[in-house]
DNA sequence: CCGGACGCCTGTCGGC
DNA sequence: TGCCGACAGGCGTCCG
């Protein structure tokens, strides 16, 4: 479900209210998510003051006095500050109690999210040690890709779905990012050139940095914080649009399926 | 090392 | 209206 924009806005939207607050009580109805979620955390966490918000691709991390919580959205997860008392809802998996009756919430239908304790630098989780660079950061441009990318024989949008190799670029960004920069998704990364790769990179960059502005994409779950949508779906130029005309030249907007997801292209503005 | 297939879950949608 | 299969924004694991 959520990219890095959906993430990226959900940590803005919740750092005012989590931002040096104190754990009274973690709730937790539900322990089977994509892992189970770590025993004992309640003990570790209860009464720690949460000190920052970060992101690493599409991991929220909340850093805590003596260790870190990291949280995963997967597919179908949300995060919302809300009244303690408010009854939970189905899916409703965690509560985190903070003080003066505020909780954050963790909802995920699909159990495919995370919600984990460590006690070490995040960074040097099994989870986070391999992720490659961040999208929005100085390590990734197109000459990035361009070395990273030879020799390999997969399809491009493959490439550049691989969080070893970028992180945060999911399904719908990937198919975004390769029509604004007219490269056919199937194309095999490694014999894609410098200056592709470059116009690559800043759509990348480009198309990460309008949605996180629109708030995220809303298809089906997503909601922020506050129970708001996301609008970029509004901007989406090709993903979903199967049989649409291209907004460039007219051509239906074409789908199938490369690296068992959903792609979606124009046939003639995308070589 | 690389790439492709699979599975984890629930909800929704389209076709019959 | 109801049932059934396909599919959905992610990602670790297994296998060749």
């Amino acid at each position: 479900m959520p990219e890095l924009p959906e993430v990226e806005t959900t940590l803005r939207g919740l750092s005012p209210h989590l931002l040096g607050a104190r754990i009274e009580r973690l709730l937790v109805r539900e322990r089977r998510l994509r892992y189970p979620v770590s025993p004992g955390i309640e003990d570790q966490v209860e009464g720690q003051r949460i000190l920052a918000l970060e992101r690493r691709g599409k991991y929220l991390l909340l850093a805590l006095e003596r260790g870190t919580i990291l949280i995963h959205l997967g597919m179908s997860g949300s995060l919302r500050v809300l009244a303690s008392d408010i009854p939970p809802a189905k899916h409703d998996h965690l509560d985190l109690r903070l003080g003066g009756g505020s909780c954050l919430r963790f909802r995920d239908p699909r159990r495919f999210g995370i919600f984990l304790w460590t006690p070490d630098p995040p960074a040097t989780h099994p989870l986070l040690a391999h992720l490659g660079p961040e999208p929005l950061g100085p390590a990734f441009d197109g000459d990035y890709l361009y070395r990273c990318s030879r020799g390999r024989k997969c399809a491009v949008k493959t490439f550049i779905m691989d969080a070893g190799v970028v992180v945060g670029v999911g399904n719908i960004y990937a198919n975004e990012s390769l029509y604004l920069a007219g490269i056919h998704p199937a194309r095999p990364c490694g014999r894609i050139g410098r200056d592709r790769y470059s116009r690559l990179a800043r759509q990348i960059r480009g198309v990460l940095d309008n949605a996180i502005e629109q708030g995220g994409t809303t298809l089906r779950d997503f909601v922020r914080e506050d129970g708001s949508p996301g609008y970029f779906a509004l901007s989406l130029r090709v993903y979903d649009r199967a049989g649409e005309p291209c907004p460039g030249c007219g051509t239906p907007i074409r789908q199938r399926r490369i690296g068992q997801r959903s792609s979606f292209f124009c046939p003639r503005c995308q070589r």
